[in-house]
RNA sequence: UCCCCGAUAGCUCAAUGGUAGAGCGAGCGGCUGUUAACCGCUAGGUUGUAGGUUCGAGUCCUACUCGGGGAGCCA
């Protein structure tokens, strides 16, 4: 397949859009659309996925395999082009390569049911076609923008020297606490051994014991934030959750990171900088494809990206979000009163109304969280908070959930009992807080989260290239 | 899981309980340095699945499946 001549070189899409016209270059991809002129061209617009543009490359009549194979080409054929970079005499593109030869290196079965024609679809449909709807200007767009945010998270926390932690996948202990857990055995279904009271016997399944896919890897990376100080998981996470939205997987990736030595105002300092980072990152690399979202999936993407880069965020404690809904003329489905728990309502107006930017919202009423947060001392009036924060974000909610844990052994046991908790269950993370426990603090990031508010995808189906939903695990 | 809405050609959608249509895509032809191309012709259907009501069901009823909007769980 490669040329014999030393001289052409090829090159990705992206580079023969960024080139000067003049030389030779091979380049191939997948066809978007063809369309002939009878002055005796073809135009072809191929991508190979390297960026959002196609490149135009034009096929005169006088190629060998015009009639025969260039003239057949159909939207998703796959080609090799060779001919010369020239600057385009049309409009719409700066350069393009006249070919001196092209190879049609896969054709398309039948055109006329080819799943991802040259029209519009709608994302729902895509859906059923997940291994083909990559090759769309949207799903292209979303992946290359996933990896640009992968990779800027990667570069973040690297820069400011932390390290990536591989937490547990399968995980033994019933004690996440963070939601419904898949089942992980190797067991027979059908013919399921039993303990004398009927119960399966877990000690004859693979672990020796129950096993789950993990919901969070926040417990193990504690430890290793305590002795390596600045750690950070990235990595898959599974909720058995029957939950059927647009913001919501049963697969999807988070991100945690885990800090020592740290209060929760490092913690909301470090979300936010995060978030930022990611912001700034997007706009440098992926131009091309913010320039999409803008024009074609949500309008004001790019400004609100823009905003985040450059502004700080609000920061409103529990209690005095309250007496801002308290204050709001909004009739609230939910009436909100000191004690609750925000619901999707009272977060929407804070962020989309209140204060319309990012906002992060902390110390929380400690009955409506987790165990592990570190109890504030009470408030004037004798009111029992926990160092937690959530950070809400137009359009999506709560993006960012996070918390100073509690170092306490005397007070940790104590939530653990007031919970009904075993703490025989806990007993390795117990025993951080007896061996030099310090002051540490984390928060999770929804990684397809973020991407749909990069990019103001409303669907988080449409942020993962195979998603996992009740009833759907397609492809 | 709960409430509401939907499922008809490859795709997006029409169709009073009485002969299933259009646009786009596709095929063929015409025109043109084209670019969401344009003009003409052609093909394309077990109306999501399973039951029921009716002389007759795309249309009415029931269940199920999947999808959308909202809610809960959360990231």
């Amino acid at each position: 397949m490669a040329q014999a001549s030393a001289s052409i070189s090829t090159l990705s899409i992206a580079e023969a859009l960024r080139g000067k016209p003049g030389g030779m270059a091979t380049v191939r991809g997948w066809v978007r659309t063809r369309r002939d002129s009878k002055a005796g061209l073809s135009f072809i617009n191929l991508n190979d996925g390297s960026g959002f543009g196609d490149l135009q490359i034009v096929a005169p009549n006088d190629l060998p395999n015009y009639a025969s194979a260039i003239q057949r080409l159909t939207t998703g054929c796959a080609i090799e082009a060779t001919g010369e970079l020239v600057e385009s005499q049309g409009q719409g593109q700066l350069v393009e390569l006249r070919a001196s030869s092209i190879t049609v290196v896969g054709w398309v079965d039948d055109p006329d049911t080819y799943p991802v024609s040259a029209k519009r679809h709608t994302f729902e449909y895509l859906r059923d076609v997940a291994h083909l709807r990559v090759r769309t200007n949207t799903f292209g767009a979303v992946a290359r923008v996933r990896h640009c945010i992968a990779m800027a998270i990667h570069r973040f926390f690297h820069e400011r020297g932390f390290y990536w932690v591989h937490t547990p996948i399968i995980t033994a202990s019933d004690c996440e606490g963070a939601g419904e857990m898949f089942k992980v055995s190797t067991l027979d279904h059908l013919n399921t051994p039993r303990t004398p009271d009927g119960k399966p016997d877990f000690s004859q399944d693979f672990f020796g014991r129950e096993a789950m896919l993990t919901v969070s890897g926040q417990l193990n990376v504690e430890t290793y934030c305590c002795a390596l100080s600045k750690v950070y998981t990235f990595g898959p996470t599974f909720r058995a959750e029957n939950s059927n939205t647009s913001r919501h997987l049963a697969e999807f990736w988070m991100i945690e990171p885990e800090i020592a030595f740290a209060d929760l105002q490092d913690d909301m300092q470090l979300a936010e900088d995060m978030l930022r980072f990611i912001a700034k990152t997007v706009l440098e690399e992926r131009a091309d494809d913010m320039a999409f979202f803008e024009q074609r999936i949500q309008k004001g993407v790019i400004e609100r990206l823009q905003a985040v880069a450059d502004t700080a965020f609000e920061r409103c404690t529990y209690t005095d979000a309250i007496a801002i809904l308290e204050a709001a003329k909004t009739k609230f489905e939910f009436p909100i009163h000191w004690g609750a728990d925000l619901q999707s309502e009272h977060e929407r107006y804070l962020t989309e109304e209140h204060f319309k930017k990012p906002v992060i919202v902390y110390n929380y009423p400690k009955s409506i969280k987790a165990f592990y947060m570190r109890m504030n001392e009470p408030d004037a009036q004798g009111r029992e908070t926990v160092a937690a924060m959530d950070v809400l974000a137009p359009g999506i909610g709560e993006i960012i959930g996070g918390s100073q844990r509690e170092e306490r052994l005397d007070v940790l046991d104590k939530r653990l009992d007031e919970m009904g908790l075993n703490k025989d269950d806990y007993w390795w993370y117990r025993d951080l807080r007896r061996y030099g426990s310090v002051p540490h603090a984390g928060f999770g990031l929804g990684f397809e989260r973020i991407i749909q508010y990069v990019t103001g995808m409303a669907n988080i189906r449409d942020v993962i290239p195979f998603p996992r939903t009740p009833g759907n695990a397609a492809f």
